[in-house]
This record gives structure tokens, sequence and C-alpha cells, in this order.
DNA sequence: TTGTATGCGTTATCAC
DNA sequence: GTGATAACGCATACAA
């Protein structure tokens, strides 16, 4: 038989109503009635009934996470952050994979409402889906975006990357590098274009000159991480000492480009990629890449829903990156 | 005003207890009447309310996943795969990372009786934690151990890495090949063994010599794999002419030196891998590998909890793997 | 084939 | 500061 709230009532000696106010720290309870409860009730092991406790407050202690990512250790990490929030809310995260074509079908709404989720998280790409904001907004259901492309205009979560790859670009550039080539990421990606205005940023506080042969476009795979490297590298009397590629799959491309042409990495050739993917560690040399804040933007978004305190402004809560240098950069020769 | 079972009943002139028939598909209804009811129903958008019918049932509509794997491919498939069967049984998936020492931990309990969730799938490593198992034992809560390395003893969902490595082989000796290398796991991995096994088992029944300088010992790591290359293709008079791996990194690891000794792969050299990770495609060339089953197994551990007919035997279920060929294998010159 | 009455375990209302 | 009692929305017995 399951210890249910009366249980530990009786054996307090007290009502079930003032039981219930202990449980939800309500206040207005004497201190030793409080302690008597609380006390019954690691005696009896009650566990509160989550279905019961919803019914009656209209609430269901659920928030779900929407995604269509095809990048799994991205969503693992947005997961575990919220999860992290959740738990200390008394709260559960349930997940709502769907493609982008769902999100943006007439079936959404029906499927949000009838989880009566207390919240919604979004992330990219479906950060940016209007369809699906708008049914959100019909429903009256709270939503936090992560990294959404258009910013201000809804609650976000996100990071800096036009930031990021500035940074990345004058580390390197301390390190003694001029020279500096660059693979621009996919052009249908939002990303693409921050990341390559932080780099032109950065070489341009440096009094760098911008040499449009060493930028070349990519498009995030593996693949164009090669492409791009043979061109750059084609010429050994003049060649950069450094690469930073958009991420770090291209990233990897160059360096077994390097690595075929015996070109050292880093001694002869510095590469640094973006994302800190799986690939960054599982290569050799490990690379020098930018680490997004990932987790903490799912535990942020949690934070969000779950802190009834914040109003529902759209605020937009930028979070810090990572530079992690690894063993794929240095000095130049 | 949400539009509750009542509403329904009313607007279809028949009681709460006749739609509840209807929506649960129970036997027992006219045609007419259901029809009548399913108009109703759609006509005032109804949404059974979860938490009220969890409370009426004393079942909570929702299953865990317990989880602590460094793998985040894996884990995000074995989600798909089981949220996939719970949509069709009107459940959801709830998310429980936590490492093993949580696991094998006091709070356990607590925190799954507090959940009340209907059943449990345990994904490795935690397939193996006794101390777990015994607990989901006491609480009496049904579960499903997702590729645990003793079988027999608990409802399982598995793959068989023994006959996936004999069919790698076979079709590696089917294309000519005669001369194979072999790079073993992670000696503490049970899947390492399993895979030696089924490499050593092919080539027996081919007729073919086990040599033992064709096996290398490595550790899953990328690194390894180099380590291993650089042993088995030193000598360029006498080589291998396919490499196979006992999991992707390490198989990458092999492309990467064959690339830097000038060896091409597939022409001069046919590696492959195990696991179908990211890095397989990533590369270039392509790998072939070996792809688990995992979204499958995820499905049918959520299969096995919520297909009520199915009983609690310890029944075991090995779901077929893939041999999946692409651009790193083919005939030897 | 259909309906009525009751209870699930908690929170909310309002009285004391 | 505390307690009785009524919801919450559905399923379950048991009738009819």
């Amino acid at each position: 038989m399951k210890t249910t709230i009366t249980d530990v009532a009786k054996q307090a000696g007290v009502s079930m109503k003032t039981v219930s106010r202990v449980l939800n720290s309500e206040p207005n309870v004497a201190k030793a009635t409080r302690e008597r409860v609380l006390e019954a009730a690691a005696e009896l092991q009650y566990r509160p009934n989550l279905a019961a406790r919803g019914l009656a407050s209209s609430r269901s202690y659920l928030i779900a996470l929407l995604y269509d990512n095809p990048n799994p250790n991205y969503i693992i990490q947005i997961q575990r952050g919220a999860i992290e929030a959740c738990r200390r809310h008394g709260y559960h995260l349930l997940l709502e994979p769907m493609t982008r074509e769902q999100a943006s079908g007439p079936d959404v709404g029906s499927l949000l409402s009838r989880l009566g989720v207390d919240g919604v998280i979004l992330t990219p790409p479906l950060s940016d889906s209007i369809p699906l904001r708008r049914e959100m907004e019909a429903l009256g259901l709270r939503y936090v975006a992560i990294a959404p492309g258009d910013v201000g205009t809804v609650p976000t979560v996100r990071m800096d990357d036009v930031k990021a790859a500035t940074e990345m670009v004058t580390y390197l550039i301390e390190q003694g590098h001029r020279d500096i080539g660059f693979i621009i990421g996919h052009p249908d990606h939002i990303a693409s274009s921050k990341r390559q205005d932080g780099f032109e940023a950065a070489m341009r506080t440096a009094g760098l000159t911008l040499d449009e042969s060493r930028i070349i476009q990519g498009d995030f795979k593996f693949r164009s991480g090669v492409k791009a490297a043979e061109t750059l590298l084609k010429d050994s009397a003049n060649r950069p000492t450094a690469i930073f590629a958009s991420n770090d799959d291209m990233a990897a491309g160059v360096v077994s480009v390097a690595g075929r042409l015996g070109i050292d990495v880093p001694s002869e050739l510095s590469v640094c990629g973006f994302d800190n993917t799986a690939i960054a560690q599982i290569i050799w040399p490990k690379l020098t890449t930018v680490a997004q804040p990932i987790l903490q933007m799912g535990r942020k978004a949690a934070e969000v829903l779950l802190d009834r305190s914040q109003n529902d402004d759209p605020v937009v809560h930028t979070l810090d990156f990572e530079i992690l240098v690894r063993e794929s950069t240095g000095k130049p020769k």
C-alpha cells in the first residue's frame, strides 16, 4: 500500500492540509508542527503522487523539449542542463522530437496542449519556426528559444558567435600568427556569417590585411575542409601559418591534409575549429576549438521557464563560451 | 475553459462513461454512438488530461530511461526508438541520467518510486548494475535491460556482436582478402572479446590461419588505431590487404596512417570499423562498418514494457545489425 | 449497449 | 496557525 498524505497526517497528528503546507513550504506553519510532519513523512517514506498533485493544482510539473537537431551531442547537453534545472524545481523533462515540417504543421498545437506541459524549450532550428511560435502563443504556452536567428522578440538563451570567433583569432595573433586562413561554414547557416564577421573583425583590429585568397568557402563538412586546405596549402612557399575553420569537422579535414603533405601540426601549421564536437578530441593532435555553453543554455532555458519570479519579457540571456586551447595550435616557426 | 470528458458527453448526448469507453477503444459501444462521441470530441477539441487519467487509473503513462553513457549518439537513438513506441501507446518518456555511483546508491529507489513510472529502461552500463536491478525488483518496477553483459536473468534487448564481426570478416574474405589485420578493443569492454571471437571464427571457417602478428591490442581510441596501423603497415613488402578495427575511432586512425604513408584506401588497403559512429561518415573515404540497431533496441525495450500482453519472463530479444559497405573497403589489388 | 456512483491523492477555499 | 470539505478530470465497479 502506498503511503498518502493522509497517512502522514495521521502519523503526525495533524490535518492533511497542514502536511500539504509543510511539503510545499508554504508560510503559516509552526516550527514544531513542521518538524513533526517532516519526521512522519520521512518515517513513512512518503512520496507525493505526481498525478494527484498535477490534477489538483492544474500544473503538470512537466516541461517539454522540442527538437529537430541532427547533432546528438548538442541535444544531449541541452537535455542535461535542462534536467538539472528541472530536478531542482521538482519538475521533469519531456522529450518531443519532431521534424521541422511537423513543427510547422497543424498537429503541434494538439500535441502540445495534450501534454499539458507548463513550459516549452525550443532548440535550433525549431527556435526560428514562426508558425510554431505563433501556435504556442495562441495556446498561452510559456516558452524559451535557444539560439534563435532573430534576437529580441522572444525570451532567448544564446551565445555570441561573433565574439567567440574574434577571440579565437585574437589568440592566434597573440601567438605570433600574421598569415591566417579562414574556412567559411555552410552559407545557409546563420552562424557562418557571424563567425566570419568575428574573424574579419579580429584581423582588422590587429591591423592585418584581409587577403581574399586566404578565405575559402566551405560547408561545415569534413571534405570541404579537405578541399579548402588543399587550396590553402598547395604552395609550400606561400602558405598561411594558421588556419581557422568554422567548425571542427572542417578543421579535422585540414589536419588530415597537413598529415598527408607532411606538414607538422602545430609546429608548421596551427589549426583550430569551432564547436568542440567529438572529433575535436578524437583525432590527433586534439583540436583547439570554441566550446559553446550548450549545457548551460539548456539549464538557463529551463530556469527561465521555472523561475516564476522572472517575468516573460523577451529577455536575452547571452552565456559565455570557452576557448579550448589544445594541441593543434602553437606559435609559428 | 478546458473541455473535459463531461463536456464531450453532453455534446454527444451520452454519459461520460461511454465517452471514456470510446476514447480508450473499449468494446461494447455501438458504432453510431462511437462516431457521435468522436465527432463531439473533435468539435470541442477535447484532450484528455494526463494527470486525471493517471490518478484514476493509478498509472502514470510514463516510462523512465535510465542512463549513464558517454556516447551521445547512442543515447539519442535509444531515446528516439523508445519515444516512437511510447507515442504509439499514449505514453511519454522521462529522462533520468545518473552516474553509476548514483545508480547503485541508496537514493535511486526513492527517485524511481517518486516518479511513479510504469516501467524502466536500463541502458549500458547501468544494465549491469546489480544493486539497481535489486532495487527495481524490491519496488516491483517492471524493467528491461538493453545489452547487459549477462543474458538470461532479466528481460533483455540486445544485438549479437560475435555474429556481426563474423559477417564483416566474411565479407572481406568474399572480396578476396586473405591477409586481414585485426585491432582489438578496450580489454575491459565485454564487446571487445565478442568482436574478436567473431573475427577469429570467420577466419577459421574460411580456412585462413590466424597470424598473431596481425592481431593488435587497442583501446577503442583513435590513437590506438594509429599505433596499431603503424605496426601493421610498417613493412610495405609484407602487410595485410585489409584491417578490421573493433570500432570506428580506431578505424579512422588506420585511415589517417594510410593517408600519411601514401597507401590508398581502399585500392591498396581496405579498412572497416564497428558501430557506425559519426566519424565513420565524417572522414573520407567513409568507413565500411557495422551499424548496431540502436534505435530499434530502444523501441523494442519500450514495447516490451508497454505490451501488457507480453509476460515478464526474462525473454531475450536479439535484434539484427547491418553491415554498411561504404568507400573504405573493396577488392584487393 | 449504456449509465450511475464512487474514489484516486492532492491542492484550494474558506472557516475557525 | 490549523482544519474540514470541496474540487480537479478521469476510470472503475456495478447496475440496468
